[in-house]
DNA sequence: GTCTATAAATGGATAGAC
DNA sequence: GTCTATCCATTTATAGAC
């Protein structure tokens, strides 16, 4: 039909809109971004891109929105639910580490908690969006494992931040500062380690069998 | 002499005119930030902000700075150090989340993040004065208690970053994004309680007096 | 040193031809 | 729907009187 092929047409530029745009505002920062600059590598004109979006408040908001909507941004494998918590924490711990500390995840933290004093609802969005799914989904895992007598975790949401954070520790914030240029494999690992070491010598129940 | 005179009539107004900057800068962010606005708000004009700084981006360059060297930005007390580890960290913690918490640390830790893109130094020049510094002090700190007996901690470093973490975890993050207005006593006594059990779970040593 | 006035550029947003 | 051309506000930065 002539309707669904316009459609279709019309919302494919909106998604090559958005993708120049979150290029655009990841590396200027919201105020700095012109509307001009993005209409200008999109390669239509100002006059269609307000065509699309009505301001460039929209445009922004739109963006978060559609970041927020994506998978990627969830950036947790949790597959092996094993009955030994060591190995599956690690792998948690590894792949949240791989995704928080990405050139992507870190560009768009920058950007919203930046702006998060002008959209706050779009800070809010964010955080349920990202650290909250995460805290949640690590948080019913603990959980299960609580109840199979596996971990001695009498508050799993907190027991899931403490965790997370403990992942980070030092890395995500000297990344987000910019001072180290990227860690290493290794150092990713010996955080991952020493946070799993950590954890179970909180949460974790007397074992002899395994040790 | 008129010569000090003149000179410390410059500084002051030097110190005025950074002071409104830091107002300024930090409720708007750099991008909007507007040099009109300080010069309306220190009181003179434009013409005579020029003189005192060569453009905006030294200003915001010599207001960081002015913010590094600042004690207020180290946030931490670190008065008792007698042998029992767990009062003297439950100390620390709720030191450094007061201050890690209180609006203008949030707010400057929003606008440098922003910003490091734009000035990789300042990023660096905060890491090194604010986090840098508190994770040296506490490691120092554990490193002695280590060497009495009354920690096992075989990395200070890490083991004092993992402290600091833990005490932040979940309230910083959600304050950053500006979802929460801001915690309670009692939320924070409770994460800074649950960290020191965790810490101490981890790097404490057997005491059975203490049970 | 400090002011007023203004230059020169750029921003968001819109009008109107096609 | 898309373009060109433009409006109007605002920006950084400077010139020149006092």
């Amino acid at each position: 039909m002539d309707a669904q092929a316009v459609r279709t047409g019309r919302d494919e530029r909106r998604r090559a809109i958005l993708e120049v745009a979150r290029d655009v505002f990841l590396r200027e920062g919201y105020a700095a971004a012109s509307m001009s600059a993005i209409a200008a590598r999109v390669g239509g004109s100002k006059g269609t891109l307000y065509n699309y979006f009505a301001s460039k408040a929209q445009l922004f908001a739109a963006l978060v929105a559609s970041e927020c909507a994506s998978d990627a941004w969830c950036g947790l494998m949790l597959q092996s639910d094993g009955d030994d918590p060591a190995p599956a924490l690690r792998q948690i711990g590894r792949s949240f580490l791989d995704f928080t500390l990405s050139e992507r995840a870190l560009k768009i933290h920058r950007l919203v908690i930046a702006e998060c004093g002008r959209f706050p609802e779009l800070g809010q969005a964010f955080y349920e969006a990202g650290p909250r799914r995460r805290i949640e989904i690590v948080a019913r895992w603990i959980a299960l494992l609580s109840e199979r007598g596996r971990l001695t975790a009498p508050d799993p949401d907190r027991a899931a931040m403490q965790f997370l954070e403990l992942c980070k520790s030092g890395l995500h914030q000297k990344r987000l500062w910019s001072v180290d240029p990227e860690p290493s494999e290794a150092e990713k690992d010996a955080n991952v380690d020493s946070a799993v070491r950590v954890f179970l010598a909180a949460y974790g129940v007397a074992d002899p069998g395994s040790r």
